[in-house]
DNA sequence: CATCAGGGCCCTG
DNA sequence: CAGGGCCCTGAT
């Protein structure tokens, strides 16, 4: 795609988040890989959003004044309606997980010796997912099976090629292309993308979310367990995809019932400062100790070990991540 | 130069 | 429910 999508309307808005809001903790995430779909800078988030086939470009900061206020700057090819305004400002709730309500969280880490001051310190951090869910598993499937530095490759080359270049507030972006976009493209191309054998998985992928457009707001209504069964039935969703997508984009705090080897190895070392521990001992062990908390409680522990890594040498992470 | 496992999942037996 | 195969790549 040659064309790009100049956003040149601009509108301001005010959002209140449920308190406490960690703002740079909610919508940066150090633990995941940088792509040309969002950039995070200086306690500020640009991100071009689709909803309902429009693409919008949205910049989020805190209120410079008012602690309990995000801002949040609105980009647009054409001015906003009122109703447009409300269904970008729910959807942004909804995916930085605006209306949570962790004190029950906050009052588990208070009493637990290793989550206290790691809850302390990012207190008020919500899980948070910026993408529709369609487009988290895009992201998902360039994860399976490859080292971080190819997934950052089958990523750029399947934007570069499908993608919308996105400009607003000086700045370029890719947005993702739609599941109907995929519909008249073979599986051969996407191989010539190198993305291999997950060529198929973008296909099937694709044309469920072709058939099934809702899909992602029925989701959002169910139980985990239903959830999970709902997933489950997309092509390319296992374990592992299943539990990201039950946390990151469907806040089930409690979505730790898998862990795969490479996490494990990292939260043996966070708990038990051994990396030989077996998944299943962390799964009992987070199960017994943080309840329906788990998954954001191993959450706080995963981002702050990646945020520590920013500005120390963490040897053994670094052995254990292997970019 | 070759071999190999990787931020999983599908499919088969 | 265990295990082989899968695309491609950087590490060894």
């Amino acid at each position: 795609m040659t064309d790009v999508i100049n956003l040149i309307n601009r509108q301001e808005v005010d959002l209140s988040p449920s308190v406490p809001f960690h703002f740079e903790g909610t919508v940066y995430k150090p633990s995941h890989f940088p792509a040309s779909v969002d950039y995070y800078e200086n306690n500020c988030l640009w991100l071009p959003i689709r909803l309902n086939e429009t693409i919008y470009g949205i910049q989020l900061y805190p209120h410079p004044q008012e602690p309990t206020i995000i801002k949040m700057a609105i980009f647009s090819e054409n001015v906003l309606a009122d109703e447009e305004i409300r269904t970008i400002i729910s959807e942004v709730h909804y995916r930085f997980d605006m209306d949570a309500d962790l004190q029950g969280f906050i009052q588990l880490a208070d009493k637990d010796a290793i989550l206290s001051a790691t809850e302390k310190k990012w207190r008020g951090m919500k899980v948070s997912c910026a993408f529709s869910l369609y487009e988290l598993l895009c992201i998902t499937i360039v994860l399976q099976n490859a080292q971080v530095s190819r997934s950052v490759n089958m990523l750029k080359n399947m934007l570069t090629t499908y993608g919308r270049k996105v400009r607003f507030d000086n700045r370029e972006f890719f947005s993702f292309w739609l599941p109907s976009e995929m519909a008249n493209i073979t599986e051969d191309e996407l191989r010539s993308l190198k993305v291999g054998y997950r060529a198929k998985s973008f296909k099937k992928v694709s044309s469920f979310f072709l058939q099934n457009p809702n899909f992602e707001y029925q989701v959002r209504n169910l139980s985990k367990l239903n959830a999970a069964k709902e997933l489950r039935q997309i092509y390319g969703v296992g374990p592992a995809t299943c539990g990201y997508l039950l946390f990151e984009k469907f806040h089930h705090y409690d979505a730790l019932d898998y862990i795969s080897p490479w996490e494990t190895r990292i939260f043996g070392m966070l708990i038990f400062g051994d990396q030989e521990v077996p998944s299943d001992v962390i799964l009992g062990y987070a199960k017994d100790k943080w309840g329906r908390w788990r998954m954001l409680a191993a959450h706080y522990l995963f981002e702050d070990i990646f945020w520590r890594r920013k500005t120390e040498s963490i040897r053994w992470l670094d052995d254990l991540i292997r970019l």
